[in-house]
Parts: structure tokens; C-alpha cells; sequence
DNA sequence: TGATATATATCCCAATTTGGGTTATTTAGG
DNA sequence: CCTAAATAACCCAAATTGGGATATATATCA
């Protein structure tokens, strides 16, 4: 099945988090994960699972569907 | 980290996929992916990744929105 | 009922992915 | 430079995945 790569995922993710003005740390702290966790997903090492991406959205300080909108927009550029 | 289970990720796939009066072998066969892994998907023994759902939605016939909200709402009760 | 077709679930298991604590490296100020 | 903050890389047992094959369940109808 097509699907986005866990890269291009992880490249929306950390564009979204610097523009929120956050860093892994502070974003691992909100989600109770190691900071690795996050630096793994951004670098597309991991991939986020959907049942994770509301509470990931959150961490960040945004929609949902802001987060699944970047995503898709990145994948098409 | 909180996650949404998939077992109830996958219960809200399966509302949607009959709600749209598809079976799995169709969506399957769009996903291009064996039938198996709906089944696995909808029953929650696997999980959907974030860079699976956009074409899982497409799949459906719906908008990756609504799919991503269905979940959601599943989840609060 | 029972025959048949359609739909969904289960099996198997090598290969891939994960979790998360620890350590290393990179980056930014002063 | 020095130091602290930020990010990346390591390790590896445990968990998850992929997908073809097979089994089971459900529906339809003569």
C-alpha cells in the first residue's frame, strides 16, 4: 500500500514543533516519553502510530487536524 | 504516552468501511495489501501508522478528516 | 436442509520495529 | 573556548509486522 514515509512524517513534525517554539525535551516531557522518542520519530527512525497522533498533537499545542494537514501537505511538495 | 488503543482504532475503521457498504477483500484490493491486513487492522491485533491513514481514508471513500475524527470520537466512549 | 459462494478470522514465523535508559555529539550564548 | 542546552546515536530484548495459506463464519437459495 502507498503510504507517507516515516521521514517526510517526521520532517512536518519537527517544522511543526519549532514553529510552536518547543524542543524534544519540553515535548517529551508533555507526552511521558523519553526525549529519544521524539528525536527518533522527527528523524523518521520510528513511526507514529494514528492511536498516538491526538495526544502527540497536543503535546505540540495544536489541532489534530493541523498536525494531519501538514503531514499530507509535506508529502505532496 | 496516552494512545488510543487499537482495538478501538480499529472498531471505528470497521464502522466506517460498513457505513460505506464496502468488505475487506475492496478495500484490501484499493490498498493493494492482502485481506488479512484489514481484518488485523479492524480487529486491532495491528496498528494503522500516520503515513498509512491518508490512503487507508481514501480506501474508505472518505476524507482523511473525518476518518481521523470518527477515531477520536470513539475514543470518548 | 445442504450446497455454494462470499466474507472474515486465524496461522505461521522470519524479518523488521519498538522502548527507553545511557552515552555521545552538536549547537548556541556568554 | 567553556558550558549548558539540545539533539542524535547506541544497545538489544521484546514486541510487532507482512502476507500467503488455510480455516471458519455468514448469507443465499433451490
Amino acid at each position: 500500500m502507498y503510504e507517507i514515509s516515516n521521514r517526510l512524517v517526521g520532517r512536518s513534525l519537527r517544522k511543526l514543533r519549532c514553529d510552536a517554539g518547543l524542543t524534544q525535551v519540553a515535548v517529551a516531557q508533555r507526552l511521558k516519553t523519553p526525549q529519544s522518542f521524539v528525536s527518533k520519530v522527527e528523524s523518521g527512525e520510528r513511526g507514529l502510530k494514528l492511536g498516538e497522533v491526538y495526544s502527540y498533537a497536543e503535546a505540540l499545542g495544536i489541532d489534530v487536524f493541523k498536525l494531519v494537514e501538514a503531514v499530507r501537505g509535506q508529502a505532496n511538495h
